[in-house]
RNA sequence: CGGGCUGUGGCGCAGUUUGGUUAGCGCACUGGUCUGGGGGACCAGGGGUCGGAGGUUCAAAUCCUCUCAGCCCGACCA
């Protein structure tokens, strides 16, 4: 390909709205363009790696026995019924009608087109299957941000398994977890596995994997001295136990005039430490006003408690919702003598005593509380977010808290979809029995992200080589010297030849333009054809990783810039 | 969904507070001359219904109302 013929946009600023390296790097490489919010068009440059992402995904699964179909991202919403999806993806899911006003959705996954091809197995001795493709998955994300990170039109590889039993399952994900540590090595990106929440799609084990990236959303847990990883929506930590005081002690009601945090009650009462107060969160589940009770100086994660509670919508109570269910605002709630209200507490108030908390009566605290004797709580769980710095609950280590991007997430579905859409096999016994699934998934474009935000310096983007757009770029300074446009051609030729794919540089610009250029799209490896260095019958060869030029002889250099591609590729 | 901010040529921005010539600058783009190893210089050009609609006014990018779009933060700190 030659540069002067083809459509790479670059520009001199990035926009002025694009914050993350990733994004800016893109759309100023010609990467990428924006359509609108959360919708992004791949320009040809763009394109090649995504491409090339979407193949080394599509090997390593093939190499594990996936075999690829490709699914309608369209949906009539009649399979959404009947998994109980319809209902349960809320706002995150395009809806819309036909002609006829039939119901029908876009996409966000494909457990319930792939159950619904499933019911056409009818025996064990067609299994095990693993099924998958890479197709556009539709989510309506109320933010889309960061380019091509959280977007709401992406293509995604989402394979699913189909075994008889658990030790099936077993293999069918550890076989997946195994393809997505070689795939996330042959794309250049150091993937994490780590203990993850299921979400709303259910199922035991939950892995996914996280690359470190200021540019991530998630929160990874990450043990220094051994190895536990752990999403903070999952992870747990130990806790060093707080002495109570006598659980004798009686419940005593004190006023606490104005007081409306748990920082100004530890300031007016001598007992109420952070660590001795009860916190009082008023949520709403599904519509059901319920409190969760953690213990002062702790944090609720908000997945946790949807995890637990198994409510489809979670959110805070509007302090006017917490009012009519307890009588009092917030700063001074409890849930001592609470009825008929459904209790959350969290495990780490599990025998406290001697504990403060509010009255349910502004400007009154009670204290002298204990927890299991004057709470009616309906479930213990744990629903708090560990702290950076807080303690391994396997080793004893220190717990950091790191930023992530998903990369990839592989799930243990069970029978779930297998059962709602009624798949069914006969065993060896003649005896009907429902499949069990695994769900398992990689966003292409935001693993295109991913590398770009972890393989880039100040000049602009560094593909890996299995990645990038073109292995090698040939760069001419003086395209009107014929001999110099020579050598490029025939090194295109026969570099192409040798499995290589070769853009080469034939803009009539200056040499600072064609190097800023190249520097900014990324290409692996650059020829550069001058007539300084031509005079003297040698070109130069710079990795733009290091940027260290070798001169080359001109009659040795493709033998030599194949040796080194070749044997790196 | 809450809060904040922003919409002026392909990109980055000024002008809006205090309404008043032909809406301006840098980059990019077109033609030319020079230049020729790190985003070069000069000359001459092209491109904008100032997000949209309505209103106020002799006069609106500027003021008012509505609306659309985009970005950031938050959506646990009781």
């Amino acid at each position: 390909m030659r540069w002067s013929a083809a459509f790479i946009p670059t520009l001199r600023d990035a926009p002025a709205d694009a914050e993350a390296a990733s994004h800016q790097l893109l759309v100023r490489g010609g990467f990428i363009r924006q359509l609108h919010a959360g919708h992004y068009s791949l320009l040809p440059l763009g394109l090649r790696v995504h491409e090339k992402v979407a193949q080394i995904v599509r090997e390593e699964i093939d190499a594990i026995g996936g075999q690829e179909f490709l699914l309608p991202a369209m949906h009539p919403a009649s399979i959404w019924k009947q998994s109980g999806r319809w209902e349960a993806m809320g706002d995150e899911m395009f809806r819309l009608q036909d002609r006829g006003g039939a119901d029908l959705a876009l996409g966000m996954t494909h457990e319930e087109v792939f159950s619904h091809l499933a019911t056409t197995l009818h025996s064990y001795k067609e299994l095990p299957q693993v099924w998958y493709q890479i197709q556009m998955k539709f989510r309506d994300e109320p933010r889309p941000k960061s380019g091509l990170l959280r977007v709401r039109e992406f293509a995604m590889k989402d394979s699913y398994s189909f075994d008889l039993d658990d030790e099936g399952l077993d293999a069918a994900f550890d076989a997946h977890h195994r393809a997505y540590v070689k795939i996330f090595d042959r794309l250049g990106l150091e993937a994490m596995p780590v203990q993850a929440s299921s979400g709303a799609m259910g199922g035991s084990a939950s892995i996914e994997f996280m690359v470190t990236s200021p540019a991530g959303e998630d929160d990874v847990l990450v043990c220094q001295s051994c190895t536990y990883r752990a999403n903070v929506e999952r992870g747990t930590s130990r806790l060093e136990p707080v002495l109570g005081s006598p659980s004798d002690e009686d419940v005593e009601r004190f006023p606490t005039p104005g007081v409306r945090t748990i920082t100004e009650l530890e300031n007016v009462e001598e007992s109420a430490q952070a660590v001795n107060q009860i916190k009082t969160m008023v949520m709403v589940l599904d519509g059901e006003v319920t409190l969760a009770l953690l213990r002062g100086d702790h944090q609720l994660n908000l997945q946790k408690l949807q995890d637990s509670s198994g409510a489809v919508d979670v959110r805070p109570a509007t302090p006017e919702e917490a009012f009519e269910a307890l009588g009092a605002r917030p700063g001074s709630l409890g849930a001592v003598g609470v009825d008929g209200i459904a209790v959350f507490c969290d495990v780490a108030l599990k025998e406290r005593t001697g504990m403060v908390t509010g009255a349910n009566e502004d400007d009154w605290h009670l204290r002298g509380v204990s927890v299991e004797r004057d709470i009616d709580v309906n479930s213990w769980v744990d629903i708090r977010e560990v702290q950076d710095g807080e303690t391994c609950a396997e080793c004893g280590g220190r717990l950091e808290i790191v930023r992530c991007i998903e990369a990839g997430h592989i799930f243990k579905l069970g029978r779930k979809y297998s059962t709602a859409m009624g798949i069914s096999v006969l065993d060896s016994q003649g005896k009907a029995q429902t499949p069990t699934m695994g769900s398992y998934g990689i966003g292409i474009g935001r693993a295109v992200a991913a590398i770009a935000e972890n393989h880039h310096d100040d000049s602009g983007l560094c593909w890996p080589l299995a990645v990038a757009p073109y292995h090698l770029l040939v760069t001419v300074l003086d395209v009107d010297d014929p001999e110099a446009m020579a050598l490029a051609d025939s090194v295109a030729d026969l570099c192409g030849a040798a499995g290589l794919d070769v853009l080469v540089d034939d803009r009539d610009a200056r040499p600072g333009v064609k190097f800023a250029d190249s520097e900014l799209i990324g290409i692996p490896y650059r020829l550069t054809i001058g007539s300084r260095s031509l005079s003297n019958g040698q070109v130069e060869f710079t990795p733009r990783v290091s940027g260290e030029t070798a001169m080359l002889g001109k009659e040795s250099c493709v033998e030599a810039v194949l040796d080194t591609i070749l044997s790196t590729k």
